[in-house]
DNA sequence: GAAAATTAGTTTAGGCTTAAAGTAATTTGA
DNA sequence: TCAAATTACTTTAAGCCTAAACTAATTTTC
């Protein structure tokens, strides 16, 4: 008797899959990880090099430039996926360098809004234009269409993850 | 006169491109910070809850429990990407905990060799079992192939990368 | 073979990060 | 209405992480 192709596929990959096996899922975490760290770091690195600072006060002030209105402590810390307390620290910081401003919410006095300054603006403009060629450099071995699938398939996990915790 | 259909996705791709933009990079690259933050927070989050360890103990174990024979620091160091001084302080907290043991390097009394405790090894089994499953769940939404697929093209650029900064 | 350079690891100062506990303001609901 | 619950933010304690300076041992170079 003679197998479907996709019936002897399917028992390839039983045998390769022992139950409750889950190499290739783990192999790409950790794949995932590094790639992350390696990118991360040099960013960093470069960061601290040429501007002297630090990639989370970059990433706050990348938050601030999108919405000049400015934003909430509590809308920051959303967006940055970190805790509120790590945001009021950072805010102190970038305050101190008079990159940020900081005023009372107009109706929760709870509440605080903070935006760039005019100094914040120049000074994330200059950063924020190398920071896309260190980009560019580092994602120069892909295609357009690796990129373009690379980031559909990113996509489609980070959903899933989503999807996994929400589930959870 | 007609275009190649290969000439006419250059031209719309020329478009689509102002000289030295690269959105779609920085685009790719905001999204694999993203999910890998999205994963790797809710990995230390289970880590700390089941087993009231933080990530870098987890991953540092995980790097001897591949090396029965130990390893020295700076090898440890190399392979987690962070620094030597990093490296001595998880290695103190993981000696207080008597899961990794330490002792001198045979030839070279500059250097100690870490390597797991029996206590150690029992317990990073445990971790690493319950590990792979959350792993799994997380990427559940991913077929095999997508996986795969994930899998090759993290690769691709984890190489694009070294080389870029290795040209650097 | 000894000075110079390198290597392995440690220490230190400072920033980032979290969880947990705390304060003050606002919203809910009985 | 007003007590309870929630929300926005801050503070604190402890761990992670790095760069830079340091110690001690080894290797290189002359």
């Amino acid at each position: 008797m003679e197998l479907e192709p996709s019936a002897a596929l399917d028992a390839e990959t039983k045998i390769a899959e022992a139950p409750g096996d889950h190499k290739a899922e783990l192999r790409l975490w950790l794949r995932l990880l590094a790639t992350n760290t390696l990118i991360e770091t040099e960013i960093r690195r470069r960061l601290r090099e040429r501007f002297d600072v630090t990639l989370p006060r970059f990433d706050l002030m990348a938050q601030l430039e999108r919405k000049p209105h400015g934003m909430t402590l509590g809308e920051l810390s959303q967006r940055m996926m970190v805790t509120n307390g790590n945001v009021t620290g950072l805010v102190d910081r970038l305050l101190a360098e008079e990159v940020i401003s900081r005023r009372q919410h107009k109706s929760d006095r709870r509440s605080h809004i903070v935006s760039l300054t005019e100094k914040g603006r120049r000074q994330f403009a200059r950063m924020a234009k190398e920071h896309e060629s260190w980009i560019a450099e580092m994602f120069a071995g892909l295609s357009q269409s690796d990129v373009a699938a690379l980031t559909g398939m990113l996509g489609k996990l980070k959903t899933g993850v989503r999807a996994a915790l929400a589930g959870a």
